[in-house]
DNA sequence: TAATGATATTTGTATGTGCAAACAAAAATG
DNA sequence: CATTTTTGTTTGCACATACAAATATCATTA
């Protein structure tokens, strides 16, 4: 037992002068929660934003890259990133239609849906259990709100 | 004018599967407002954690990259990085004490502090113009709530 | 004081992401 | 029908970030 421990404990990780900031505070909570979501989704090799459009591919057989781009909220080329890699592992494949990419779910992609929703189901445990369920809800609403206002004007 | 468009109006970037989710909404948000911030600091060649990284050294000269881990909610191996990036730019320099590394401002980075300052309000101004200045205050205090939650766990 | 453990920092490497440009195909226009 | 413009997708490149391992220094203990 340390000094250090002990002081630390009156200012344990408190409001910096950037904690007062959107940009700040939006990076950092991304940052926290991704680790959450890569430590369970990785378990089966897979980052949270491959396993989320996997899900999506899924659901909708046949999507292209620029439907995955709006629903994720992702940019076009990173939409063709990520369905590389998961082409790579064999659980989707691409089929052209003139300008446009349909995208498919393999056998593999659909056989490993109920792990994905297990790994969201303990990810979604995981941080309610450190931020409190009544407050996760209100904050998972507002966040995206937010999310969704800004991400129409740019 | 197609039917996709007219049932699109609807639900127009509405919900989709993932917007229920934190990790999911998070990084979104994140996203969008980073951009934003990158626009802002970009006038003048940095990236928003290179001018808060700054704002910070400047504030508290001969800072170690451990604090600075601790403020700025990043890595020690991103620190440095940042700190190379800096330093690069002639905006901080490093002093080696034993086993610490202490940063300082240069001339230089003291210079550019009223620009950042600056971009930091027009950041501020942007965003809230779009999430409505009342929910930002709150939606803020939220956020960094929960990153400080999940970050002390991991 | 020599050896072992703890702490601070830096590198090697990998990855998700975006911007701008290239490309391909469709649509619109003359 | 040829040409131009728009739209969808993919690359080239750059960058912030993290993890794990390597260093370097300090602290502790035998």
């Amino acid at each position: 037992m340390k000094n250090e421990e002990n002081t630390v404990v009156c200012e344990e990780k408190s409001a910096t002068r950037f904690s007062a900031c959107l940009l700040f505070s939006a990076n950092a909570l991304a940052r926290a929660i991704t680790a959450i979501g890569d430590e369970e989704f990785g378990r089966f090799g897979l980052c949270y934003s491959h396993a989320y459009m996997l899900c999506e591919v899924v659901a909708q057989p046949g999507i292209t890259p620029s439907e995955l781009s709006e629903t994720l909220y992702l940019t076009p080329s990173t939409i063709t990133r990520l369905v590389e890699k998961l082409e790579q592992k064999h659980y989707v494949r691409r089929e052209s239609e003139g300008k446009r990419t349909l995208i498919y779910a393999t056998a593999e992609g659909d056989a490993i849906q109920p792990e994905i929703a297990q790994a969201w189901e303990r990810v979604g445990t995981r941080y309610s259990e450190v931020i409190g369920k009544n407050d996760v809800c209100q904050l998972t609403q507002q966040v995206f709100k937010a999310a969704k206002s800004l991400g129409k004007t740019s």
